[in-house]
DNA sequence: CGAAGAGCATAAGCTCAACTACTCACCTGC
DNA sequence: GCAGGTGAGTAGTTGAGCTTATGCTCTTCG
């Protein structure tokens, strides 16, 4: 690490050279970072001297500029840095604040309705003293960026999970299971019911659930497009509508009132592949001790209920 | 990223955590790095203001500071910038000096005999070019170290690879095959000898080598150590000595040559399980066109490769 | 074809942050 | 209690980077 001219390199250099990027101009970028065009210009500069390498094309004139090679190698770079500060400072504001006993986790309600409850309580007999703040979303994506952005500590995800600063942990898997009303035809055969008997009836759905969206696609790969007559996000209105005699649906195990009179579940043997539910952290920041024991105790209780069904 | 204080941030305030944790003092790490030590305390003072969290416990008094659990937590934060800047500065080095058409690959000697001729021919026919400079060490240790300070774009290995900022490509399974002097009992067994048996005979070793560190362990696990008679780094001098009857040796079939008429080669039916040949590359470097192609030939060469042996 | 406009570069001046040099306050250990 | 080593504080100077103002280049349009 010898002291050369990269010693000089600051982070201003790297924002303006990414504010640049985006906005496509010197002029919109220093709009952007409240400086003037000439300031960006001058810091441009620096920055190139400091590589040794043009790292913008100014075709000149009003034509637009462009990154160079050595320019987009290093935006990689400079991006990836800004990421890891920012979940330094998350690391720090978390510190700031005395959030060693505190712990935010990211949730959505197919999760919620079983798995949360046991945590919750297990959890909260183990480690009294750390407090556990619940943020349950509707939009999936939006959790993830949570995480990023260190809102989050901690999120429960369907996984595979999107490219990004991410680790992940398996938790569970899901199956799926056919929801009927009671006295169903389907819930009556020896044998689990087919996708395509299924996919020929009315089918209660969800939205804003890439989970879901999986098991139309799989419905609608018999070649028959599934009909859907109805959708909720709400797991009770869904089960509701299917006692109702309105349609069927296809659900998570976890996600499905099992004492409900109104309706029967039957068992698909995997002909959904089940989903799989895990936790996801972000790969940069801090894990504290209250995160990691969390993480311990959400793997206790999903052995737990992965155990159950079977043997219910 | 609204503009606060952690835009005030340089790089220079890292460097200077770092500094101070590796030396253990404000003076050390001044000298270190060129300041006096009024000027590193007052880094650490903005730093510290810019975060809003003592980073570094001073006792006062000549009894040595400590990092607080923020200030451990930030350098790891800091290392991980700094590595990321390192990376940013090889690729720009590489750009600079119009490295687009060079290569620089690391190997070590036992995966050089076979697999490097015939890659770059093949490499070198497809993609003339492309200049490949070769770094052959005798420590591989040095070889991951080279790839993290940008001295190298890739190197061959012996997976799986120690953690750090790598990405790791498994090419073949190189198995371990006995080599022994023509006539040996060993080899006119109608089965594999047991490691048992060959821990019986005078061994030759190799030194500076885990792969073949590994083989020792296996030897050693029957409970008894084996007998090694001779070590060399060279497989010429290894393979020399099993045909004059000083010892016999086990080696990666690789490494081996098959046309020697004084050895025979013993096949051991993974009774020690085979090495993994990989390539390692730096995670956060650019990977060029050159070395993606690199890579895909490396694929090609070594799938022919193991194809062979088993049809040999 | 010339004027207008958009966009980046450059020059000059100013501000402020950071370094050096020096001093002080503090604690340990002999 | 004094010497030695450690970090903190203060004053002064230097220099990097910002703003303002201006210049240059290329495109567009009447």
């Amino acid at each position: 690490m010898e002291p050369d001219r990269w010693l000089g390199l600051d982070l201003r250099h790297l924002v303006a050279l990414k504010a640049i990027a985006d906005e496509g101009s010197f002029g919109k970028a220093a709009e952007k970072l409240g400086y003037t065009q000439s300031a960006i210009s001058q810091q441009i500069a620096a920055l190139e001297r400091i590589v040794g390498l043009r790292l913008i094309e100014r075709p000149g004139g009003p034509r637009p500029i462009s990154l160079t090679e050595a320019g987009q190698i290093l935006l990689r770079h400079a991006d990836a840095i800004q990421a890891r500060l920012l979940a330094a400072r998350a690391d720090m504001a978390a510190l700031e604040a005395g959030d060693a006993g505190r712990l935010r986790v990211g949730t959505f309600q197919s999760v919620g309705a079983k798995i949360i409850p046991r945590l919750l309580r297990s959890f909260s007999e183990t480690h009294p003293q750390v407090e556990v703040v619940l943020r349950e979303s509707q939009d999936e994506r939006e959790l993830l960026e949570m995480i990023e952005r260190g809102d989050l500590d901690l999120t429960f995800w369907t996984l595979p999970v999107d490219p990004g600063p991410y680790e992940t942990l398996e938790l569970l898997h899901d199956p799926y299971v056919l929801v009927v009303p009671v006295g169903s035809p389907l819930a009556a055969l020896k044998r689990p019911p087919t996708l395509k008997e299924i996919v020929l009836q009315p089918i209660i759905g969800f939205n804003h659930c890439s989970a879901m969206d999986h098991v139309e696609v799989q419905l609608a790969s018999t070649g028959r497009a599934p009909n859907v007559v109805f959708r909720s996000d709400n797991n009770g209105t869904v089960q509701g509508l299917v006692g109702a005699g309105v349609g069927l649906a296809v659900s998570p195990r976890l996600t499905v009132d099992e004492d409900d009179p109104s309706v029967e579940i039957v068992d698909l043997h995997g002909r959904v592949p089940a989903r799989v539910i895990g936790l996801v952290w972000h790969s940069d920041r801090h894990r504290s001790a209250a995160a990691e024991a969390f993480v311990e105790s959400a793997i206790a209780v999903c052995d737990e209920l992965s155990i159950e069904p079977a043997a219910a």
